[in-house]
DNA sequence: GTCTATAGGGAGATAGAC
DNA sequence: GTCTATCTCCCTATAGAC
């Protein structure tokens, strides 16, 4: 099932999309064309438009499996009944999900055209789902800023090109230990182990 | 001196940025059009380029003086020959500079198009020395992925909605704490008070 | 300082041949 | 799946009147 005769569409349309995150990440989704993306490729815009019949939906491709995956991450909150491994197993979840998706996490998190599409996408209240657990009830400015820092600090921490000569196993271990630092303050819980 | 009979070219200058700025950090600057900027004003496109002759200028005009700033900030590190002032000194000034110009440190850090003017401007030099000063010498991955945290986070948190119900000096604490409380791992040495 | 008018180009998008 | 050709619209930018 995985091998046919016709490969159907599937390499033109995932040729698109990695064309279309390189250009994303550099330039921003508003500061990238569709020309752009297709002489990336080596075609016409039309042969784009033949895979997409939007821009917006290029967008929504590129960004959308993050987005449910996050989902994801989020829904498994409320089966977790033990505080502290609920805690560690979304920390840990989130932070998996930036490595593995690095630059997309950027782009989802600041580029103000995503930011506009994801307003609409499921993945927005799963975010704010993920704070709260951060911040903990009733959170305090101290918690609050806390965490903010936290949800930008991750994602910068994914594109930092100064980090990248971190595997993702280090950096996957330092970023867990460096936001479980700053989201426990709680005297007599000890940070993760290093 | 402050006021004359003919106001010169100061407001109208002025108008503009103040709608570049607001355009910007909400669609991004290739997201945010001379007619957008034009329309806010209430005039027209031709009326913005008497101003300024070309979009780049309007970019550098809005983000310089808080790169100016920047490298004023970096260049008092040199003359603080005590460790810990010379920390907390640069620290306390950068938060302020995001605190102060909020949306526009994010635009700063965060867009692209920015990102490429910005490479060519001495504040990109003060921010790496600014980063060597968080760091350490000879940093650790564990000291690398603190600071790249700290450095995306602070800016996250001056723009982060969450945040708005807090008070610039609020912030401002929390946010000199938070962000001393991962640069400086060492047992020994408190968190600036809180 | 602001306007109208316009040049010149690139944007997203579509039609239809191969 | 990809092409050529084309449409329409909006973009940056300029010229010149008021």
């Amino acid at each position: 099932m995985a091998e046919r005769g016709t490969r159907s569409d599937r390499p033109a349309r995932e040729r698109v999309l990695e064309a279309a995150l390189d250009l994303f990440a550099e330039h921003g989704v508003s500061g990238t064309s569709l020309q752009m993306i297709a002489d990336r490729m080596g075609v016409t815009k039309a042969a784009v438009y033949h895979q997409f019949h939007t821009k917006e939906d290029i967008v929504f491709a590129v960004v959308g499996p993050a987005l449910d995956r996050l989902v994801e991450i989020a829904d498994a909150i409320g089966g977790e009944p033990d505080q502290e491994r609920r805690f560690t197993a979304t920390l840990a979840g989130i932070i998996d999900l930036i490595i593995t998706h690095r630059r997309l996490a950027a782009i989802v998190q600041f580029d103000p055209m995503v930011a506009r599409l994801v307003r609409g996408h499921p993945a927005h209240a799963s975010f704010e789902r993920i704070r709260a657990l951060f911040t903990g009830p009733d959170p305090d400015g101290s918690a609050l800023v806390a965490a903010a820092m936290v949800s930008g600090g991750l994602i910068v921490a994914g594109v930092d090109p100064a980090l990248a000569r971190l595997s993702d196993d280090e950096l996957r271990k330092h970023l867990f230990d460096t936001a479980a630092r700053l989201l426990r303050p709680l005297p007599g819980v000890p940070p993760a182990t290093a």
